[in-house]
RNA sequence: GGGGGAAUUCCCGAGCGGCCAAAGGGGGCAGACUGUAAAUCUGUUGUCACUGACUUCGGUGGUCCGAAUCCACCUUCCCCCA
């Protein structure tokens, strides 16, 4: 099976301007592919890692990744699927942004000579001239046109400010520039992205008389139709600091039924002759899928030893053994009183509830347990030796902590 | 530039001068049921020294015994006309 069927087969290709000449061209490992990335965030998130995997199956066939990071689009804001303007970064902010991108980048795809490279559109947006842009490629965009697109379909209620309307027509630009300095023909990205993209297509074909390609991903949605990778306090990040392996792998680990398989397709480069065969699994079965889907892909993004260590966490934890590896807080004695620390303020220090009166809701409502015994009198306390051994908290099912007091 | 409207808790959204920590929904959290899933049901969802007290309704002042509610100014947003 060559690369553009498998890319098919996994389910994720949503459109694409001409399949068959993308898929020659693909498969013949000749195509100088582009993926931008806008630094709204100082980490990569599980969105773009779907983009830099699909890179690494191109690249892997043959073809040119190259990377732009949009810290010159940055500075306008992408309007697509939003109903609200974004709020303006400081250029330091763009700036800090894209370094930590690429520092991310860096473990997935291979960057240096005829490899992937690397380009910033700061680089050739910050210095245009707006007459010059004007005459030179503000002609070739007809205003009609651009208002009828999907993108700005959701913004036209609620209001589109002309710096955000310019985008598309900056992104256009972009196509344009990588395809004459570095011979891109390809812009691939999410599939709220595509009018963005046939934007390109179509400057490249007016100013050059060129054909250049464009192919959207198809967005990860769960069963409901909600974008996955989000969860209440954000997204599912890629940085370890702000989504631990651990909670990575949880997240992954408690998907829904019906998306498991879609999402060990989609993301994972297990082979599909294997992945075909888990379709059958159904019922409780499906927990063993959701565990091969939670490792591999903890493996991808945080490497073999933390995918481990949280798939050893996560049995002892939920598979009822002595927790292994939950994480400690260290209280000092000031928590103390009278020689002995109550169990809200534990919790609270614990981090395990933001407040004490959540806290007492907590215990009153059964959901605390210490050492494996359920709190039920919000003035229980332990005292100090208890808690120089260690004490092990639990809120709800899924958080746990250790405080010991040093 | 002219005219009109809006701003309420995590979000949407109701709110008579006192009975408002503020309806309802969503979301979150917890419990039951389960498979660390989904669906369902129940409870809960400002803070604290928790049968009480304190701080919240865009901001600042004011009227009043008493203001989310009335007045003035300011800020922001939306709509209509130009």
């Amino acid at each position: 099976m060559q690369i553009y069927e498998e890319l098919v087969a996994r389910g994720l290709i949503a459109q694409v301007t001409d399949e068959q000449e993308i898929r020659e061209m693909v498969n013949a490992g000749k195509a100088t592919f582009y993926i931008g990335f806008d630094p709204t965030a100082d980490s990569l998130h599980v969105g773009h890692f779907m983009a830099l995997c699909l890179m690494k199956r191109l690249q892997m066939a043959g073809n040119r990744p190259v990377v732009l990071i949009g810290g010159g689009t940055a500075y306008i804001g992408d309007p697509s699927g939003r109903t609200d303007m974004r709020s303006m970064m400081t250029p330091e902010t763009i700036q800090h942004n894209c370094d930590c991108f690429k520092k991310q980048m860096e473990r997935f795809i291979e960057f240096g000579e005829d490899k992937a490279i690397m380009v910033n559109n700061a680089d050739w947006l910050l210095g245009l001239n707006y007459i010059e842009l004007l005459r030179e490629v503000g002609a070739c965009f007809s205003v009609n046109r651009m208002l009828s697109a999907e993108c700005y379909k959701q913004r036209m209620e609620k209001g589109l400010s002309f710096l955000e309307f310019n985008y598309m027509i900056m992104q256009s630009y972009d196509f344009y520039h990588l395809y004459r300095n570095y011979g891109c023909n390809m812009q691939f990205g999410g599939d709220d992205q595509w009018s963005n993209m046939l934007g390109g297509t179509e400057l490249i074909r007016r100013k050059l008389g060129k054909d250049a390609h464009a192919m959207t991903i198809t967005l990860l949605l769960n069963s409901e139709g909600k974008k996955m990778g989000k969860t209440a306090s954000g997204a599912v990040w890629l940085d370890p600091n702000k989504t631990t392996p651990f909670d990575f792998y949880q997240y992954w680990r408690n998907v829904g039924d019906a998306d498991v398989l879609k999402c060990i397709r989609m993301l994972t480069f297990l082979p599909l002759e294997e992945i075909d065969k888990m379709d059958a699994w159904e019922g409780s079965q499906l927990n063993e899928a959701k565990d091969i889907l939670a490792y591999e892909l903890t493996k991808l993004v945080h490497g073999e030893a933390e995918a481990e260590a949280a798939r050893a966490s996560s049995r002892a934890l939920f598979g009822g053994g002595a927790g292994a590896d939950v994480p400690t807080v260290e209280i000092g004695e000031d928590v103390l009183r009278d020689g002995a620390a109550d169990i809200l303020t534990l919790l609270v220090s614990a981090a395990l509830v933001p407040s004490r009166s959540e806290a007492r809701r907590a215990v009153e409502q059964g959901g605390v347990t210490a050492n494996d015994e359920k709190v039920t009198d919000i003035r229980t306390t332990f005292d100090a030796e208890t808690l120089k051994a260690g004490v092990m908290l639990r809120r709800g099912k899924k958080s746990y902590k250790k405080v010991v007091l040093n």
